[in-house]
DNA sequence: ACACAAAATATGTCGGAGTAAATAGGAGAT
DNA sequence: ATCTCCTATTTACTCCGACATATTTTGTGT
């Protein structure tokens, strides 16, 4: 985001967006400071310019200024001390789980080591919350997965309702294991695997057809056979990775 | 924290405490809401009084108040618009994962279902952090576990120390699989054990000295042997789980 | 070379004024 | 009486200028 559209947003830019963290200024101001800290532009141990000359470059007050900056300290970003100027902490210290901090990750070009991260994560999470979903669910639930199914037949992954679909089958289970701290990583997980989707599509590497996966999942699911639905999420993960890593050997090579 | 104490927080309070949200004014506020959102005094839709009204009643001036609030909506807490005021955000928008967000969940009464979604999901993610760890630790790692093992043969749970190794230990876990996104998790989990032996120590269920189950772990992640690690901490999670499940009952019988 | 004190500087806090946005209420038309 | 549109009010949002506070740096003295 330039300064002029961050300029804009202080005014009555009439945009599409309907949220985001574009509305307001000191939004606009997290989000562009947010990716230029994730894209590498400021490295960790780097010290931001003072908050008037910085707000002064990029045409805001200093209060907004400063309340974005307090955004990026309570995500674990930047912290600020006295004399010393706010500087860009260590990469441990981030809250990369944050779905803001997801989002400005993936606003750029993501770092592949951390999709795979992300992979990972998922490969761990998602077949135990399947198990537990297994377990658990009721009817809304299976309903609300049905729902997602059928959206998926109907569009494409290649489509944004597609992937909403997608993400909204994954979420359904999640939220079926009843369990807050697991459901909190649905952002996490439904970011990556758009970002995914729409990468796979980037390499021309159209994947394989994912719905009968999810119907072996959803199935186990509804069948309320534990084991079966670890299991058939595992594999569903599984190919999901495997298409990932052709795909960015494929842009690798170009 | 009360009124009074925020107001101490502008002026130089020499307290000891070295590091924390409490230092800044505006970090004092945050601590405040957030703590009185994450124990119930404030419900999902409840809105909060205006600005002015708020920031008068704090004693604070509403630029310290809105960079508190920025710090909470940050975090999904709360979220405000124009006439429509500021509203504490549904629970599922919160971010529980948050290090801040769960030590506001851990500084009154943690809600006995939340320990028990974190305890889910620590037995999720650490034996298979185990596992990954026996693939991918280096001697750096190894070292660092066995300080933190012997710092805990030489002081109890029942000290801070010994929860601090503790956590170090677990901690040396997840970096050692070499996984940003897992290594976040760590702040939760180790919320999680840290807050859950102080329980159990209260409830005087004394726990089975753990100190046996970690060198297991520990042994098996030196030899690499994946699978080994895995269920070595397997067995640590579930008695942990154990351990606090018949704590929170003898604590419920009182 | 070291210890302590003073100055410099950037963040932190304050109070007030004006702007923009969303809801509530009323005027008008159907 | 119901609905639509407009106006008005309320609230958060932004800006500005000043002062306070904390930390680093510099300087001074021993």
């Amino acid at each position: 985001m330039t300064e002029a559209e961050i300029a804009k947003a202080a005014n009555g830019k009439p945009g599409k967006e309907t949220r985001g963290p574009g509305r307001r200024l000191h939004g606009a101001i997290a989000h562009k400071l947010g990716t230029d800290i994730l894209s590498g532009k400021y490295a960790p141990g780097d010290i931001l310019s003072g908050e008037v000359a910085f707000a002064e470059e990029l045409k805001v007050s200093r209060s907004a200024y400063r309340e974005a900056i307090q955004v990026l300290s309570a995500k674990g970003l930047v912290a600020s001390r006295p004399k010393a100027g706010t500087r860009v902490l260590p990469r441990e210290r981030w809250n990369l789980l944050d779905p803001d901090v997801l989002g400005w990750a993936f606003a750029g070009e993501p770092d592949v080591e951390f999709v795979r991260n992300l992979f990972e994560l998922r490969a761990i999470v998602e077949p135990a919350a399947a198990r537990l979903a297994a377990q658990r669910r009721d009817k809304t639930d299976l309903k609300i997965m049905k729902e997602a199914l059928s959206a998926m037949r109907q569009h494409s992954l290649t489509t944004e309702q597609g992937r909403a679909a997608d993400r909204d089958f994954h979420h359904a289970i999640l939220h079926a294991t009843r369990n807050d701290a697991l459901m909190v990583l649905s952002a996490s997980i439904g970011a990556a695997v758009n970002w995914t989707t729409q990468f796979k599509q980037r390499a021309r590497a159209l994947p394989r057809n994912p719905l009968p996966d999810h119907v072996r999942v959803y199935d186990a699911i509804a069948a309320g056979d534990a084991e079966a639905a670890a299991e058939a999420m595992n594999v569903l993960v599984d190919l999901a990775l495997e298409d990932t890593r052709t795909a960015m050997q494929n842009l690798a090579a170009e």
